[in-house]
DNA sequence: CTGTTAGCGCATTCAA
DNA sequence: TTGAATGCGCTAACAG
């Protein structure tokens, strides 16, 4: 134990502009604006910020500037690579603009309402995640006008929205396993859950349509790998009927999967499995995953882009930003195995 | 199209006041101690902030109570689940004690030290990752006296540090391989890289020292999968020779394995391997991957944790915090397969 | 229980 | 090119 860091008062402004011989006006001008000050005097107040170890208090000039120069993001949590990769793309691109990024998970808070009106209060702009919309206190800060965009959500007309593109990929997939000669789809995921996992659905059931078939009502089971191992033992168990599988996510196909594997069914001979967000594991379990390819990154870039835009002033945009989705298709799908096709 | 969002005044403590005749005290008072307010004037003031929509300006208060309230974490990156699970431990524990965290991910910046700087400027204190320690801008922020801790970095004498125990699990791991007949190790990664995998291939000499034998030099890669591949490749070749691969990371050993099984080759049989972190993939592949469980999460929620007492004047403990690591033995040391070991 | 008042540390006019 | 003065919105004495 070495002695306590004292929280003492440590440089301001003003202790800087008296080491340095200037005023305070000085000291903010070679920080904000070094070109208009005089070499020699910017000099002296470099080495008084040296010497004294200043760090600026940012709360004191936000107030000053009246902007936070911070960005809020609300995410449901963070396990798997859907969320993580949206958090990169998003505090990337906020970085680039010179914005502070705070996040917000909202699945660990026992207050969530509480937790957003605490962020509302220290950003300029807010991003959120799907339903997250709904929650008043999230209406509040639309209502302080505070630009919000909701990632993946429903579209409104009062917030911009942006999402990836979920039905016609899903119809493409759902086709595509079609082709394989398979009948007996399963829709295996709650559409209630989420916006995308309803449109994904929706894809699902167009795709039935378009060849006249009556799609399956869906399999409603939540997302975490022990509901689909509960799924693939009920399956086992003659429960549910099917030569094919298109599940809401990756991780249930591959809980799905591998428990079926381990009971000695083939996939894909005995039952294709197809699912969404081309995880790692997707790449490298055998059969590799069929699955779909978001542009997750580019969705948090553009969200913190836009949240930039819309606190300089920038109009709301009704008409919600759909970004392209991609078919990977590997083994589990029925497709013939590639020859290596482990790197992304 | 809508109209432009107002960035108009938006409502402040006077509007609220003015709004519910009171004193900006008193609406003061209802938000950060209701009690101390009659039920009668509190309800006016809460129904002026409700008409209004009145969001408070954090930075106002922050400059008020000369706290931030909020936590600045920096991380290389966010890409497998490592980060993500610190994150998130730290994220709720930051939650728990009232302080926001602004994230600050590294490895995205072309100018590291503007970003911590500008980190350090609007939070009461940094937890870094590794060795970024070593930026002369975090050095700077220990010199303004604002508390840090280092997570799984080196140990220093002024900063706190928290780090999973590597180097004994490290010989455990290595000695277990050596249990199962193995002759001749390969540590597979760059001690170097990070302080982490020093400590592993510490581990991994101490466990040869006890056999008294001679541990191999590292193979000194990167920790991407196509790195892996690449060594695989040159495995394959003949380059290296190994009857037991210790990996640095389950990234690494995945994609080694998996490129030596689509060779042909068997693991555990001809070769087996061990990694590190216990990520999904895993509990996936088959056999199923040897590795070492880091309490991650735990690592997050502790350092926010003491980010907070330090805060608060707590004294720096110079000795560092390490948390306890498990091994999980699964196929690909060579272990008999487990019935269904697929869950965590 | 409520109002008055004095900062918190910085950016930014406006003069000089 | 520099300095003096003002205000950003809120908290926390201190009085009443």
């Amino acid at each position: 134990m070495t002695t306590a860091r004292q929280q003492g008062p440590g440089a301001t402004i003003y202790s800087v502009a008296d080491y340095a011989g200037v005023s305070i006006a000085t000291v903010s001008r070679v920080i904000q604006r070094p070109e208009v000050v005089s070499p020699s005097t910017r000099q002296r107040v470099l080495d008084a910020i040296e010497a004294l170890n200043y760090v600026p208090v940012g709360a004191a000039r936000s107030l000053a500037v009246r902007h936070h120069e911070a960005h809020g993001l609300v995410l449901p949590e963070l396990s798997g690579p859907y969320y993580a990769e949206l958090l990169m793309g998003f505090e990337a691109r906020a970085a680039e603009l010179g914005q502070s990024v705070i996040l917000l998970l909202a699945d660990t808070k026992s207050d969530l309402p509480r937790a957003v009106r605490q962020l509302a209060t220290r950003v300029d702009a807010l991003a959120v995640f799907g339903r997250t919309v709904d929650e008043p206190s999230v209406q509040r800060v639309l209502h302080a006008r505070k630009p919000v965009v909701v990632i993946a959500g429903e579209c409104r007309a009062d917030v911009e929205s942006i999402a990836a593109e979920n039905t016609s990929s899903a119809a493409q997939l759902t086709e595509h396993v079609f082709t394989h000669g398979r009948r007996r789809l399963l829709f295996v995921g709650d559409p209630d859950a989420a916006p995308d996992i309803a449109s994904r659905y929706g894809g699902f059931v167009q795709a039935h349509r378009a060849r006249r078939r009556k799609p399956a009502d869906p399999v409603r089971i939540a997302f975490r790998e022990n509901d689909g191992t509960a799924f693939a033992d009920r399956m086992l168990a003659g429960e549910h009927v099917a030569d094919a599988l298109v599940c809401a996510n990756d991780e249930l196909a591959l809980s799905i999967m591998t428990r079926l594997q381990d009971a000695g069914r083939s996939v894909p001979d005995d039952v294709a499995v197809v699912g969404w967000d081309d995880v790692m594991t997707a790449r490298y379990v055998r059969p590799g995953l069929t699955t779909v390819r978001q542009p997750v990154g580019e969705l948090g870039r553009l969200a913190s882009e836009r949240l930039y835009e819309l606190v300089r002033g920038a109009t709301v945009n009704a008409t919600p930003q759909v970004l392209p989705t991609r078919l990977v298709l590997r083994h589990s799908c029925g497709c013939p195995p590639a020859g290596i096709s482990t790197l992304p």
